[in-house]
Parts: structure tokens; C-alpha cells; sequence
DNA sequence: GCTTGACCTTGAGAGGCTCCAGGTTGGTAG
DNA sequence: CTACCAACCTGGAGCCTCTCAAGGTCAAGC
């Protein structure tokens, strides 16, 4: 498939892959004799990993580090998997920014309400 | 209280609460005698709430914005209401991203411990 | 043969920090 | 009293992660 189709079901940008690419973050992206980008189903998949772990946080420069040890084969799994497992622990990290960011926000919207019932009483 | 402590407080970098008073994200900083910034609980709670709102993906602009009603008054507290209200809502599409990525991880690992499996039945 | 649409590359710009150089001040040690 | 140090200040540069715009190529359809 081409780059729009990628993009759509990876959900990253066309400019994003790209930038990726020039990154390094994608391992060899072939181009059909019309000197376009194709990808594969697997390559899809790599890109909703990558997606998945930008969008909770990992640096491009860990997940170039990532796509190295992938380029150079299965005895970097282990490697691979601790990258894996170190970044499933940042996720409670993450969760617990949004429980502290909920939290704060309930505690807003409550002072609020006791001003609104404050002003009513006022009159 | 200085910079430092309320740095330290609400959790935010000098740099970058000295940056938000740049974009004007706070409502008026004083300063003492000696011309440095001087900071209240109020001033801290305020931080903290910026901090919380930041790292769970509102935008400076957007922030920006609810500065501005602060700083126009109470009678801007239902606009606020309503900004907080709505990323209130955003948080849970956050926690979505997060059991997503935690979803590929798991996928990704298992994976991985797959192989491993094969290659130890090859030998 | 001309237009249209999907792709390409290169490079600039934006958002959100982060760091650095160089300067001021206030308190303490000699 | 003076010298020094820590904590602050400002302005501006630099970095990361995109995002967008300009200008070019190519294939397919009218």
C-alpha cells in the first residue's frame, strides 16, 4: 500500500512517517518503481507501535535505539523486550499524571460551585 | 516564597515557570524590594493546576485563554467551568492512548516470548 | 496533450521547553 | 569593610517533534 493508506491506518500523519523515515525510526522503506514509499502490513505495524509508544511518552532518540537493535535481528530481542517492559512501567507513571490532573480538576470545579451557591446567597 | 520553592512545590522547572509568566500563563507575579519574584499558596496552587493541565495535553494557547478569564474576574467562572470541564473529558481519551499502547506492548512481548519459545524447539 | 491527484524533496516555522552567558543583590566569613 | 557565594535576574540561542509550504515528478483520465 501506499504512504495515505499507512497514514490512515496508523493513524500518523503522511508528514509524520516521512519524518520518521529521515529519523531512522523505520526500518527500510522500499519504494515501488514509480520511486514511491510502499508498505506492508507489518510495516503498518510498526508504525502503530511507534505511534503508540510516542504517544505515551518515549523519546525519538529511544525509539531510534529501538529500530537499530531491530535492524540488526533477533538476538536483540531481549534488548528490545527490557525497551519494552521499561516503558510499560512508564505508563502507570502516565496514568497516575491523569489521576493527579482529574483530581485537581475536581477539586477546581467543586471551589467554583461553592461560589456560585455563595453569590446566590449573597442576594 | 521564591522561585526556587515554588519550583520546587508545584513541581515545574524555575526555567519554565519563568517562561509561562513570559506567554503570560500567570496572573501577575509580584516582586519583592530586591526586584525577584515572589510567590504565594495561591500562586502554587495555580502552578500546580498549569503543571497538571500541561502534562495531560492542553495546549499554552488554550491555557493562555483561561488565564485571560482569570484575570478578567469571577464573572468569567463559567467559561473556566467549561474549559475544565472539557479536558476533563480529554483525560479519558488520554487513558484510551495509554491502554492502547498497553495493549501493543503486551501484543509486542508476547511475541517476542513466542520466539524465543521456537527458537529453543529448534535445537 | 492537458489537467488532476497522489506522491516526492527540501527547508522554514511553530510549540514548548531548556540551557547558557553575563549581570545584580544580599548575606556571611575573614 | 570587603570579598565572596548563592540565588536570583534577563535575553537569547538551541533542541525536540512535528507541521506546512513551495516546487517538482509521474500516471491516469478526459
Amino acid at each position: 500500500m501506499r504512504i495515505a493508506e499507512a497514514a490512515e491506518r496508523c493513524g500518523l500523519t503522511i508528514d509524520t512517517i516521512r519524518y520518521y523515515e529521515r529519523a531512522g525510526l523505520l526500518p527500510q522503506v522500499p519504494r515501488g518503481a514509480d520511486g514511491k514509499r510502499r508498505f506492508t502490513a507489518e510495516s503498518v505495524d510498526w508504525l502503530i507501535l511507534l505511534g503508540s509508544l510516542r504517544k505515551t511518552g518515549m523519546s525519538m532518540k529511544a525509539m531510534a535505539r529501538f529500530a537499530a537493535l531491530y535492524r540488526k535481528g533477533d538476538q536483540t530481542i531481549p534488548e528490545r523486550r527490557e525497551i519494552l517492559l521499561r516503558h510499560a512501567e512508564q505508563l502507570s507513571v502516565k496514568r497516575r499524571d491523569l489521576d493527579r490532573c482529574e483530581a485537581v480538576l475536581t477539586y477546581k470545579l467543586e471551589t467554583y460551585d461553592l461560589r456560585e451557591v455563595n453569590k446566590k446567597a449573597e442576594y
